[in-house]
DNA sequence: GCGACAG
DNA sequence: ATCTTGTCGC
């Protein structure tokens, strides 16, 4: 079994300068080793929160991890990293954007972490592969993909009233997305499996990271610090 | 050709 | 996602 930050590196190595139609390709072959599984939630201990903001004037890319404690919802460690954007936004390609700036978030964590939720969609993707997916395969941990937004499948929308569920299907009728109301009169977000944890458990993920905001927790706390760290950016950076 | 389209 | 202020409503 090969050491975890060597993954990593090698996962950083192979990110690099591939074209669009070949990031394709790449995701068609992984997506065949993606593991739909059960999680037990009760072990559930750590979860740790992945997201990245941009400063678009200067193509960075603000990437950050922030793992908490269930039990208290405190924060056990934090990471950051400002990188330059190397790869455009392409729906369905966000992967290849956002991962070298989060897998340097990685490799300086000291502490564990059960599973992680990532700010994008998972297997609710054209090639069910999206970041989330992605992420937990270099990783080979449970991951749960978050969105805020549609990528793929039908629009539906869940009852108003907290915890409503709606599911989302893929051409075989398998539920690939959860779009969940996690508080009243808020939109739903979307859930989708990453990699080892299959549809219901991470719903039951979600449920249990979510506090008294429409994102859950660890992804919240994440969001937050990528945007204070373009905050504490050097002015002249930053100016428009 | 038209519409959809994570962050 | 970013740019960008105030404002309406639970």
């Amino acid at each position: 079994m090969i050491d975890l930050k060597a993954r990593l590196n090698k996962a950083l190595r192979e990110l690099e300068g591939l074209c669009p139609k070949e990031a394709i390709s790449f995701q068609k072959k992984l997506s065949l080793k993606v593991k739909l599984e059960k999680f037990d939630v009760s072990s559930l201990k750590t979860v740790a929160g992945a997201d990245v903001s941009y400063l678009k004037v200067h193509k960075l890319a603000l990437a950050a991890v922030v793992i908490i404690e269930l039990q208290s919802f405190k924060t056990i460690e934090q990471s950051t990293f400002v990188g330059e954007i190397k790869f455009p936004y392409v729906p369905g390609l966000l992967a290849f954007r956002e991962l070298p700036a989060l897998l340097n978030c990685f490799l300086n964590l000291t502490h564990s972490f059960d599973v992680v939720l990532v700010d994008g969609h998972g297997i609710a993707h054209p090639r069910r592969f999206g970041l989330a997916s992605h992420l937990g395969f270099i990783l080979n941990k449970p991951t749960v993909g978050v969105a805020k937004k549609l990528l793929y499948g039908q629009r539906v929308i869940p009852g108003e009233k907290k915890w409503s569920v709606e599911y989302i299907y893929d051409e075989s009728n398998k539920p690939v997305c959860a779009v969940v109301r996690t508080r009243e009169n808020v939109k739903p977000i979307y859930i989708s499996p990453g990699h080892r944890v299959d549809i219901d458990s991470s719903l039951e993920i979600i449920k249990k990271t979510t506090g008294k905001y429409r994102i859950p927790e660890p992804l919240r706390l994440a969001h937050q610090l990528t945007q204070r760290l373009k905050s504490s950016l050097p002015i002249a950076w930053r100016h428009n």
